[in-house]
RNA sequence: GCGGACGUGGCGAAAUCGGUAGACGCUGGGGUCUUAAACACCCUUUCCUUUGGAGUACGGGUUCAAGUCCCGUCGUCCGCACCA
């Protein structure tokens, strides 16, 4: 009998599904939530799914044996542009590429041994599911929590799409290469903005997410406070008398001297149909790009429309208005006014049109000079204001913003805004492979939303993807309808949802997957909130919160109870799985060699092996290695092979993130096929903290495999154990609460690599036990309780053999004896003037002054002290003694 | 530029309250078993000028005691970024 994963694992499997011990269930007890991010059906599963699904699994199966009714659901974000694209490569059907995807990635995680409630299972493209979002949309449409407005896209003229900003580079679509066009078009919004506030504020209440994922929101929502106000203007068209501008630094008001519009705000674009100057400046900025180093490298731009406001304090002093290329029209009022001496961006602008640069303060102690760039004080300098509000103490900071609005509020110049960088979420997409949205477009009704019960609107399934464009629009019999008000000929809505939509309540449908409305009241009642999230860190924006929106929106709109609108009470963002790559690129050759290019395609690392030469590493084709019959366990003979072949030779690269176009994937199929499950399972779980990145090895595969091994021997040994009970009985006892103990606390902080060390540990000690059989055996017996977790098919065997009752998966988590855990003596360590010298050993409760006795008796004292009394004699009970001397 | 996190052996890392720095694993070295190897098991692996000394990026500080707290410097990583 030996350890052989490959027959168990199966075996174990169809036990836990014969018994559904994965079927979640409303009942009595106390019911928790843990999910994962579900992922996209790319059609493979790559090793960071099985170290997302393997925490998860970990929590899911704790929490089940404590007691806890727990929901453990999976499924698929299955909508989005791939499938399109794949359609639009390889012909074939997005749908039909989506659900054999889905297929294939089921085949490769069910033999994870996830503990999945597969029956809950479903796919976002699923009319079933797309259908009640729909529902959903019209009850938000209705609610108005979702409107339309014209909004300025990417637009591609070749593919004849929207393009996200991530798919411009340098200023052309990343599938056509032809220029992008910015095109306003009339889209769907969702009210996100309308919740900015509330969504910033209930980030505090998040305490069990990463502080980091907190930061990110709130930066994202960016709110300021601020002062806006109107200048009237001078010689300004008609229609345009005042100009509305916004600030966040109304005490630098005195120092304005111009103000600049933005190119998409009104007053430029009534402008641009007058003046063809403007019009090809305005046509100018909006050309420019939108990535990071398009807008560092931008210069700023102005043009001088001649048009004049006068400053509120002083109608005297009138201001240049100037169209700059730098001003955002979604951000503010889409209109600033400038002061160049206390902002490095205004002081630049300043001069380059040579405008007047008027200090507000200089420095405490300084004089006023003529600045070579903006003055911004720090939080700790102090100012000398040379112009000031009158009557108002001079300030400087917070302070002297909020008393500069309040000064400008009181003599009528504008009022205190809170402004928020957070923008409503366009969901349109001009795509076909998403949730079609529900409404029509009638000539005599306007936009009408589509029935209830003509619900779903369903995709049709005969679309060609040979032309550009979205086939939604140029198929007739789909796009062509009645209008559900009037009865007369309409267009439906060829714009599908975001893909985010899909991904913003799938958490809430998992509670009632198959009902024929969104939610059910009771079942989100009982299941909600998600307990414990897990996902990947790039999601920490976005999908977030959408979803803490959508969650609201839900609660508006009757689909969650109120409890639910922080719909994932923690939240644990895990890191990646990386892998050394080979890095092919480099050449390397022994001094005077000729140099080949490289041409091998199969450095996969499954195919290589790998040897160290100095400080490099090197890695070999495996197959060629052993053709040629070298020996692989000797570096020298693979240096000498590697001489030989000058093209054979791949420099090992440092460990990145797992991806097809560097070849350093390892797949799970490879690794489940050659170790089973589990040596995956508890090597994702090891070495690294969860949060952090963890490097794949060969050897620390081998070497979890190994351990595993040594585990199964050691129960099998075990179990047939006849050795009479020994004074090592009640140590073993003690090692094992302290077992129980540590790898609990591993569980429940998310420090698997710690539960893993723990488990290391107990199986070293257990192994060199001299203790007696039943002894073993009952330390065994909770071996195999604190394993299932994590290798619930090693637990199972081992459970097994020790001839435990039913499946270990369904036993009741292990406790500690407390008073095993007290040990009834402790060694001190002695300290001399803070440095370890000696330690002693004493009973637990020993009071301090006999140890101080005790102390002064030990030879190493004795000598250190050399006859005199020592300064200071500290004792801390059960820790740690420190002599002064 | 703004915001955040982090810096410990050859490597991944532990050290929960300020209290024995380096648990556990990998790699390397040595050994037992074997005709030999594989497997397995055992020992060893922070550094040095080794009766001892130094050491948690660097420089200071607080303390009986600092990886942990405070101040400063350097470095790495991540997020956002023309946001008025």
């Amino acid at each position: 009998m030996t350890y052989d994963p490959a027959v168990t694992e199966a075996r174990w499997q169809a036990a836990w599904d014969t018994a559904g011990v994965f079927t979640a269930k409303r009942d009595a007890r106390p019911k928790y939530y843990v999910l994962e991010m579900f992922p996209y059906p790319s059609g493979r599963i790559h090793m960071g799914h099985v170290r997302n699904y393997t925490m998860g699994d970990v929590i899911a199966r704790y929490k089940a044996s404590c007691g806890f009714s727990v929901l453990h659901p999976m499924g698929w974000d299955a909508f989005g542009m791939p499938a399109e694209n794949a359609a639009i490569e390889r012909g074939g059907h997005p749908k039909d590429w989506t659900y054999s995807n889905i297929a294939d990635m089921r085949a490769q995680m069910k033999p994870l041994g996830l503990s999945i409630d597969w029956s809950r299972e479903f796919a976002t493209c699923d009319p079933e599911y797309y259908g009640q979002q729909q529902a959903m949309f019209l009850d938000m449409l209705a609610a108005g929590l979702v409107y339309r407005k014209a909004a300025v896209v990417n637009w591609d003229p070749v593919d004849m799409t929207v393009l996200a900003n991530e798919q411009v580079i340098d200023g052309r679509g990343w599938r056509s290469g032809a220029l992008v066009e910015r095109r306003e078009l009339t889209q769907w919004f969702f009210r996100i903005s309308e919740y900015s506030g509330e969504l910033l504020a209930a980030l505090d209440g998040l305490t069990d997410w990463p502080e980091k994922v907190r930061v990110m929101q709130a930066n994202w929502i960016g709110k300021s406070r601020g002062l806006q106000f109107a200048f009237s203007t001078v010689d300004a068209p008609e229609g345009f008398d005042r100009l509305e501008v916004y600030t966040t630094r109304p005490d630098t008001l005195l120092g304005a001297s111009f103000a600049a519009i933005s190119a998409d705000h009104p007053l430029a674009k009534h402008l641009e149909r007058h003046d063809p100057a403007v019009a090809a400046f305005v046509a100018e900025c909006r050309r420019g790009g939108t990535s990071a180093e398009a807008i560092e490298t931008a210069e700023k731009m102005g043009y001088d429309t001649g048009i004049r406001v006068r400053h509120p304090f002083d109608a005297a002093v009138e201001l240049p208005v100037y169209v700059a290329n730098f001003v955002l029209m979604d951000y503010g009022t889409g209109a600033i006014f400038g002061c160049p001496a206390h902002d490095q961006r205004d002081f630049e602008f300043a001069t380059k049109y040579a405008l007047p640069i008027p200090p507000v303060f200089v420095a405490e102690g300084g004089e006023e000079a003529a600045l070579t760039e903006a003055y911004v004080p720090m939080k700790s300098d102090r100012v000398r204001y040379l112009r000031s509000f009158a009557g108002l103490p001079v300030q400087t900071g917070d302070e002297a913003v909020t008393s500069a609005i309040t000064f400008c509020e009181e003599k009528g110049v504008g009022r205190g805004v809170t402004n928020y960088r957070l923008r409503d979420w366009g969901l349109s997409r001009q795509r076909y492979w998403g949730c079609p949205i529900p409404v029509v477009h009638c000539p005599t009704c306007g936009v009408v939303p589509e029935a209830k019960a003509n619900l779903p609107v369903r995709l049709p399934d005969d679309v060609t993807f040979d032309k550009p464009g979205n086939p939604l629009d140029r198929h007739p019999t789909w796009r062509d309808v009645a209008c559900p008000k009037c009865g007369g000929a309409a267009r439906r809505e060829t714009d599908t949802m975001d893909t985010f939509v899909d991904s913003s309540w799938y958490y809430a449908r998992f509670t009632a997957p198959h009902a024929l409305t969104p939610t059910v009241a009771e079942d989100a009642a009982y299941w909600m909130n998600v307990d414990q999230y897990i996902g990947g860190v790039e999601h920490a924006i976005l999908h977030l919160l959408y979803s803490r929106f959508f969650a609201r929106a839900m609660h508006k709109t009757g689909h969650l109870p109120a409890k639910a609108i922080e719909p994932f009470n923690a939240l644990f963002t895990q890191g990646m799985v990386t892998h050394e790559f080979y890095d092919r690129s480099v050449n390397l050759t022994a001094p005077g060699e000729a140099t080949e290019p490289m041409r091998y395609e199969h450095f996969l690392p499954e195919n290589v092996v790998t040897f160290t030469v100095g400080d490099e590493r090197f890695a070999l084709l495996k197959k060629e290695v052993r053709d040629a019959g070298v020996d692989e366990s000797n570096p020298g003979a693979l240096q000498s092979f590697m001489i030989e072949g000058r093209n054979r030779r791949v420099r090992i690269g440092p460990s990145i993130k797992m991806s097809k176009s560097k070849k350093n994937v390892v797949d799970p199929d490879s690794i489940i096929a050659r170790y089973g499950a589990d040596t995956a399972r508890w090597f994702v779980m090891s070495d690294s903290p969860a949060e952090r990145d963890v490097e794949w090895t060969a050897s620390g595969a081998e070497a979890a495999s190994k351990h595993l091994a040594r585990v199964w021997r050691l129960a099998d040994e075990i179990a047939q154990s006849v050795a009479p009970a020994t004074d090592d009985d009640a140590v073993l006892a003690r090692a094992t609460a302290k077992a129980i103990a540590e790898v609990t606390a591993g569980i429940e902080g998310f420090a698997f690599n710690k539960a893993v060390a723990k488990l290391y540990e107990f199986t070293n000690t257990l192994m060199r036990s001299g203790a007696g059989g039943d002894a073993k055996r009952r330390a065994m017996v909770v071996m195999a309780q604190l394993l299932s977790p994590i290798v619930p098919h090693l637990a199972e065997d081992v459970w097994g053999m020790l001839g435990g009752a039913g499946l270990v998966t369904q036993a009741a988590w292990p406790l500690a004896d407390p008073a095993l855990l007290v040990e009834d003596s402790v060694t001190l360590p002695i300290q001399i003037n803070g440095k370890r010298r000696a330690e002693i050993t004493v009973p637990k409760d020993m009071p301090a002054a006999e140890v101080e006795k005790r102390v002064l008796a030990d030879d190493a004292v004795i000598k250190a002290l050399a006859g005199l009394a020592p300064k200071k004699l500290i004792v801390v009970p059960g820790r740690i003694v420190n002599v002064v001397i």
